[in-house]
DNA sequence: GCATTTCCAGACATTGTGTCCATTATGATA
DNA sequence: TATCATAATGGACACAATGTCTGGAAATGC
């Protein structure tokens, strides 16, 4: 009699290996073609050349999917980083470099996880922020030194529809005043290591 | 015999003013509730009152619900902007403090549209990247002075997410390295005034 | 008041989801 | 190589949501 108990396996079968990188691999390739919300899970399959059924028995559902993909990545991603962060010491964001490097070699993953949702709207709203802040900065000649504008206005609109939603979904003791006078700050000043 | 051209019409039926903004309302209002995904066509048309395939009458599915209102709302930031423009005269970004405001004076508007973009995809990396800088601010106790730390964070993940799909999406002129220095700096210093 | 328009409930076909089962195929192991 | 455990498979199924279409009832505008 051979009892196997929970969490004592410390080899995976080829199998379940095969299938799974198959579906995500195919996850990945499909949603730039499709958008991740118009995916369905048979597209997947197909795609991957595994049962319908098959899919089920590996992931809750395309959300479980997308999660075990990012995972596998992040992860990578961690340890470059926790190598990186011996070598350097003490730089500021050790995450950074890192990150860069990973959609470097990564691309089409990067690429459907970052690129625009294909939501109108919020692609909408991010184009007029984007709008407003690149109209000021060019306007008032603002950032040289090698910095690409192009840069500095992603850099600058993506901060402010963060902090934007952020204040929004938090129960806003800053006033809009407070919030305000934060970010000019931030924008401004930076983190003022 | 009446005819009546396109576009000729210049009042609107009280049943449909009144039919479109129960649906809108009920709409921002479900959002923050289960989220943008998980509100169904049916759910909206409950909490709205309205029958379902009245829906189908004017609009023709959840996503155009979602522009039409979102669509107006957004128009009347833009007048709010252009008024705020002429008084402040030259502030550093013009756009933020008007955009603060109306997220104030229309919060579940703003909520229902930044909270999370449907595209989950999006939520989990932004997640992950908040988390990286979290630990690094908190664990080298950088921003002070009235800084929230909560409110740096915010500004630093949605900044290099930004940068980081502008970057990816471009041809990628920048090496990773080059990457990193620019966002670095600009995370550091700021754009400098 | 009357013609027009909108609203509505319900029926319908369609698509995608998630579960289950019996059968076949394949990797692990000795 | 033989054996056994596990994985993969297609097909059937119930279910949920979508989007279309009807005919009649209700409201609106003029």
């Amino acid at each position: 009699m051979k009892i196997e108990r929970a969490g004592e396996r410390n080899t995976i079968d080829r199998r379940v290996a095969r299938t799974r990188g198959l579906l995500q691999d195919a996850l990945i390739a499909l949603i730039p073609e499709q958008g991740y919300a118009a995916v369905t899970v048979d597209d997947i399959c197909q795609r991957a050349n595994v049962g319908r059924s098959t899919f089920y028995t590996h992931y809750a559902d395309k959300d479980a999917l997308r999660s075990a993909t990012i995972e596998a990545h992040l992860r990578s991603i961690g340890r470059r980083r926790e190598a990186a962060s011996q070598e350097t010491g003490s730089r500021l964001f050790e995450f950074s470099l890192p990150m860069f490097e990973h959609a470097h070699a990564f691309r089409p993953l990067h690429h459907a996880l970052l690129a625009s949702s294909g939501d109108t709207i919020h692609d909408e709203l991010r184009e007029r922020i984007r709008r407003a802040v690149r109209e000021e900065l060019v306007e008032k000649r603002i950032g040289d030194r090698g910095m690409p504008a192009e840069f500095a206005i992603q850099f600058i609109a993506g901060a402010f529809l963060a902090v934007l939603a952020w204040w929004v979904a938090t129960d806003m003791n800053l006033s809009p005043a407070q919030a305000d006078d934060l970010f000019q700050r931030m924008a401004g000043k930076g983190i003022g290591a």
